[in-house]
DNA sequence: CAGAAACGGGG
DNA sequence: GTGTACGTTTCTG
């Protein structure tokens, strides 16, 4: 028996003799070249039913599916949960496999007996994170007996541990890590359009890295041995070589996490098909695998098991937002230098006609990796924080829109409190646009001309404080408040049992003392208890006043910057908890919710831009939490 | 005009 | 794979 204090890198799982093994990527802190797989196999996956009407006839009909064999599973028991709130029976169901559950849930929700399945969805790595309160990217601690190998760990590294746990991870600390990474980029001669991997060979791969590591691997670069400037050209015989020597190059500096920009949809494809054809593996994973590609809707992630690829092409887009995304333009955004650019058609003459201008290229290519790495640097901080506060692996929650993120931190924060997750609204939720859109923030539009002793009012997080303050959440919205309910009726979400707890009293004997009422809708919230959402946030918003705190009581630069990337993180999630509300397709989706924070967002700016003219201050322009105003003196009252 | 398809990033 | 982006612009019938 040992243990191993490892940051947790990455998880997946894999079949082993028909059933699940979660596999735990990470690497031994302080170390750079010992990684650890561990793997867990006591883990096994569920799923709750929520009883149309009596529990054990519902029991019943199920277990009559098992004995017809139509269904398969390995435990059915009562488990008290609350659904918004509402404290309820449901049924637990065990399955053998994680791909049972979508192969027999339809059967099962076709059951007359059956009303809801209920977290049927939430992949099994992620519930495995969720159970044992683990934090991706943080230190943990893992017992159990190191094993020599495993059926589907291939690797020849013989720094790598297998471990076979005995007891579950313990989430030890959240130190902060030096992760060793490396951004990389390819260059290829295409004379006839965007490249084609068919035909346009690869004629260099760069490669910076905060290990020491920096250089542009090809098959030129002979001529320019004597220059000092071109040191970084490492001179290659062949494409094939140069893909060999690319990967050996991450293998040996013992990569955790590997950027590319638009390496998702460019680079790795690329890279698979051109080493597919000279035979090449790009075997990069821990356990010895290759590349792989994640289906993400209509789009791919490649990923390498227990190497994290970031395509910081994705990450920009979330991070700042700008009128377009090309490396160029995110690099003067942040630096405000312009890179050296080659534009992409004349990439081939550059490679073709030699000297000054393929001396030229081998600097673009250069300078394409160091911008991805700086670029890298100054954010992938905050995505690490983000992980660690979502909870959900780095490579995920690097490709999630904020929203995604806030509903995952959600699900979390959603077993902590023992409640069962809504369902995901179904398609038919479209028609839910009929209600017409949510409208926005009040804006005023600026008042043309240049205006002297400007004043900016602002209010401080206005959605969140509103979110907290109105107690606005689905799980207190008063039902009768709502003049749609019909719309609820294909709505799997759960939401249309919340009457049972709010519409104790028929409506008329409301006492409207106890709700927060709307403007505009009149949606009435419960002042009391509070409300699932607002008290995540409010657990958001305390964590980082706390961080602040620690923040102005260290003296430490270093520890300081990692708080404040922390507190920025998590304002970051308290903005984006207005948007669970907003979106479709999200577990949290209240189009009443959304109105009401939009309709107290109006009403307090509103108010506070009358409250200022008061005082002399006239707006000339106003957006959703804050507006510009000039002091005019005979405007002031008293 | 509505619904479908393309687009982004990459060379 | 306890899965199937996304929001906007441009094209097409």
């Amino acid at each position: 028996m040992v243990k191993r204090n490892i940051v947790l890198l990455d998880i997946d799982y894999i079949t082993h003799d028909e059933e699940a093994v979660i596999r735990l990527f990470g690497k031994v802190k302080g170390e750079s070249s010992n990684d650890i797989i561990a793997i867990d196999d006591s883990f096994v996956p569920y799923l709750y039913v929520l009883p149309l009407g009596d529990i054990d006839a519902c029991i019943n009909d199920i277990n009559g599916l098992k004995e017809d064999g139509e269904i398969e599973f390995t435990k059915i028991e009562k488990v008290n949960k609350k659904d918004l709130q509402v404290p309820k029976e449901f049924i637990k169901l065990t399955l053998k496999h994680p791909q049972d559950v979508p192969k027999y849930r339809d059967i099962i929700w076709d059951l007359d007996s059956v009303k809801q399945l209920r977290e049927h969805d939430i992949p099994f790595y992620r519930r495995y994170l969720i159970d044992n309160a683990l934090v991706p990217m943080s230190e943990l601690e893992l017992e159990g007996d190191l094993i020599d190998s495993f059926e589907t760990i291939d690797s020849d590294d013989e720094n790598l541990e297998i471990l076979k746990l005995t007891c579950p991870p313990k989430t030890a600390n959240t130190d902060f890590q030096e992760f060793r990474m490396m951004s990389f980029d390819l260059e290829v001669r295409n004379p006839h359009g965007m490249p084609n991997p068919d035909e346009d060979e690869i004629i260099m791969i760069g490669i910076d890295s905060n290990v020491g590591i920096r250089k542009v691997i090809s098959t030129k670069g002979d001529e320019f041995a004597q220059d000092d400037e071109m040191g970084f050209i490492e001179v290659v015989d062949s494409e094939k070589e140069m893909i060999e020597r690319f990967v050996e190059t991450v293998k040996e500096a013992n990569i955790d996490i590997i950027i590319g920009y638009n390496s998702d949809n460019f680079d790795f494809p690329y890279l698979r098909d051109r080493a597919k054809k000279w035979e090449v593996d790009l075997d990069l994973g821990v356990d010895g695998s290759g590349l792989k590609f994640l289906r993400r809707g209509y789009a791919n992630s490649a990923a390498f098991r227990g190497l994290l690829h970031v395509d910081l092409y994705l990450v920009m887009r979330r991070y700042m937002s700008l009128d377009r995304y090309t490396l160029e333009r995110v690099y003067f955004e942040f630096f405000g230098e312009e890179k050296i650019d080659v534009p992409g058609e004349r990439i081939y003459e550059f490679w073709d006609n030699g000297g000054d201008e393929l001396k030229n290229l081998f600097k673009y290519s250069l300078d394409d990796v160091v911008a991805t790495l700086k670029i890298a640097m100054e954010t992938l901080p905050l995505n690490l924080e983000l992980t660690r506060i979502v909870c959900q692996p780095f490579f995920d929650v690097t490709r999630m829109s904020t929203g995604q993120q806030a509903e995952w931190f959600l699900v979390r924060k959603a077993y902590e409190v023992d409640e069962v997750v809504p369902n995901k609204p179904n398609m038919t939720m479209n028609n839910i646009r009929e209600r017409g859109n949510n409208s926005g923030g009040y804006v005023k539009e600026p008042e043309i001309g240049l205006h002297e002793n400007l004043v900016q009012f602002d209010f401080k997080s206005l959605y969140p404080t509103l979110i907290i303050s109105k107690n606005i959440s689905p799980d207190v919205l008063h039902k009768d408040s709502v003049s749609y309910n019909s719309k609820f009726e294909d709505f799997e979400t759960g939401y249309d049992e919340i009457d049972m707890y709010l519409d104790e009293n028929p409506s008329e004997d409301v006492d409207e003392e106890d709700y927060y009422v709307c403007p505009e809708h009149f949606f009435k919230f419960k002042k009391e208890p509070q409300g699932f959402i607002p008290s995540a946030l409010e657990d958001v918003l305390n964590e980082r006043f706390r961080v602040k705190n620690r923040m102005k009581q260290t003296e430490d630069p270093i520890l300081r910057k990692s708080l404040d990337v922390q507190q920025q993180a998590l304002k970051r999630l308290a903005n984006t908890m207005y948007g669970v509300y907003g979106f479709l397709r999200f577990r949290w989706y209240s189009f009443e919710c959304a109105q009401a924070i939009t309709a107290w967002g109006r009403q307090h700016i509103k108010k506070a831009m009358k409250e200022a003219e008061n005082y002399g201050f006239k707006a000339i322009y106003a957006d959703t939490d804050g507006f510009y105003a000039k002091y005019i003196e005979e405007l002031k009252k008293e």
